[in-house]
DNA sequence: CGTCACTACTCAGCGTTACTATGTACTGGT
DNA sequence: ACCAGTACATAGTAACGCTGAGTAGTGACG
């Protein structure tokens, strides 16, 4: 979707996918089609995987290793409790900035 | 705020000093005097001034130089068309966001 | 049985953005 | 003479998402 996109993405994209890890365990491939199918068509494999790989580095997650039907075995992630405190951070950061951009744009300034 | 809202900002800032520009020239103290106020409390200075030599080079603004009563003269910044057409796509962008993460947000998934 | 599509994960290098820290310079008050 | 407030500038850094390529396993099709 372009530049401004990307951009906007920086620190809200770990937060989704955060939030759609929430009681729904599951692994990159998985993580990736879902993006794509919520019209983030342009958000690559890459990205997705990187990503995973720092909050399972920062303790957000945990990693169990399952085998597929179809190719590599997959590295399921669930929120642990930790990922549960930040995502709600997140919430609340999100929350500050959506409200002040809501007044903005409705206010005209 | 802490650093998920230094991520978060990036992309959506510029988008809130355009907002705050439309209609409403200012120069690069006053934004920032404007942006503490509205409770962007660690927002530095610094990066005030970087973003508005960005979008003058990105040619979104019109600037012009005005003597201050106080202090060295004033760079005064306002939106021009380019810059118009710039934030209506971002307000795009935005709006593609904000609704997925209420959603993700309420539907818990 | 060779190729292709789909599944599934990895990684090095890049571009953009906001932050840190510091510096310059002008005005007015004590 | 000093300091607070006004006003702008900039070099260096960190973080994040993207690009582009690679590795590997499965099943279907001709």
């Amino acid at each position: 979707m372009g530049k401004q996109m990307t951009e906007m993405l920086k620190g809200t994209l770990e937060g989704i996918v955060l939030a759609f890890l929430t009681g729904n365990p599951a692994y990159g491939y998985e993580i990736t089609t879902w993006l794509r199918s919520q019209g983030f068509t342009e958000i690559a494999e890459g990205t997705v995987y990187a990503l995973l790989v720092r909050i399972e580095k920062n303790g957000l997650v945990d990693v169990e290793k399952r085998p597929s039907e179809k190719g590599p075995p997959r590295k399921v992630y669930s929120l642990n409790t930790d990922g549960e405190k930040y995502l709600e951070e997140f919430w609340t950061t999100w929350g500050f900035l959506a409200e002040r951009l809501e007044n903005l744009r409705t206010e005209g300034k």
